[in-house]
DNA sequence: AACGATCCCTGTTGGC
DNA sequence: TGCCAACAGGGATCGT
């Protein structure tokens, strides 16, 4: 067990990424949509720290009903009915809750609704935040900066080949950039990388289209594999989805996190190195190096 | 502008 | 056994 450790070459931790926002996304959508946020409890400085304090998050989001639950990348977007929104973001180790003991440890935000549910935030790296945004707050906010969404607003290999036109960094850094295309973090750039058989140190302006068009397929495979598997929990303490229950995406993962064992495809030992200081997973003979 | 480095933060672990 | 440095990573920010 253990949170964003190594043990016995495998990492540990939760990971939130798109699959597992959008799985939150869904379990807030049905408790919040139409109900209004009678009382606040945000008790931590740092969740809110894109506003000028706790109280006045919790100010603007007193009385507001919620009219929708939207993604963007790895960014919920909360609409209320004043024009306002709500952003949250999961960070490392965040994740909502409905109806928790708000005694759990590191439970930073609570919501209580109109109909006596409960929401709450629960973030012990404090990666994550909870934010609320006028119109002009929203555009200047790192909301967004953020490309198309990777699941609900993916580009075609136009699009990605004219965001990366020019891009000498890796690939895999672009793919964590969330500019050319938003959600994905390092477990699933691992694993998309593998599916498309590039190697992840590959200039991303190199590719040709073909290599795009893989990417992109790969992009949906690994996603829609690991939404419809409930997302991945590495740790049964760590991510878990808001009912409660662990994601079961972890036997799916082809590289990442398997240093040394053999390669799905081929059997060749899984290599693991580091890029813009995030450990990297690949098979050196599936994606020959570039 | 693009890219890389640095920082934030805490639970867990491996080394001594 | 116990202490503690090292490690994991998304995004913001800054220097080159």
């Amino acid at each position: 067990m253990g949170g964003g450790t190594v043990t016995g070459g495998r990492p540990e931790g939760a990971l939130p990424e798109l699959p597992e926002v959008e799985i939150t996304r869904r379990h807030l959508e049905a408790v919040l949509s139409g109900r209004v946020l009678e009382s606040l409890s945000l008790t931590h400085e740092r969740t809110a720290r894109h506003n000028a304090s706790p109280d006045e998050v919790m100010t603007r989001l007193q009385g507001r009903r919620v009219m929708a639950v939207g993604r963007r990348g790895k960014f919920l977007e909360i609409t209320l009915d004043d024009g306002q929104t709500m952003v949250t973001h999961l960070g490392m180790s965040g994740r909502w809750a409905i109806d928790a003991d708000e005694t759990i440890p590191h439970t930073h935000f609570v919501a209580r609704l109109d109909d006596g549910r409960t929401v709450s935030f629960i973030d012990p790296r404090t990666f994550g935040f909870v934010a609320v945004y006028d119109d002009e707050d929203l555009a200047g906010s790192g909301l967004a900066r953020v490309g198309p969404d990777a699941w609900a607003d993916p580009p075609d290999v136009d699009g990605l080949a004219q965001s990366l036109r020019g891009r000498t960094a890796p690939i895999k850094a672009l793919l964590l950039d969330q500019t050319p295309i938003a959600g994905l973090g390092n477990i699933y750039a691992d694993e998309v990388l593998f599916r498309a058989g590039i190697h992840p140190l590959t200039p991303g302006g190199s590719l040709d289209a073909v290599q795009l068009g893989s990417v992109l397929g790969s992009v949906q495979d690994v996603l829609a594999e690991a939404i419809s598997n409930g997302g991945t929990t590495l740790d049964d303490l760590a991510y878990l989805l808001p009912d409660g229950n662990a994601g079961e995406n972890m036997m799916s993962l082809d590289v990442y996190g398997r240093k040394g064992e053999p390669c799905p495809r081929c059997g060749s030992p899984i290599s693991r190195i580091v890029v813009r200081s995030r450990s990297t997973h690949f098979c050196p003979t599936c994606q020959a190096g570039p």
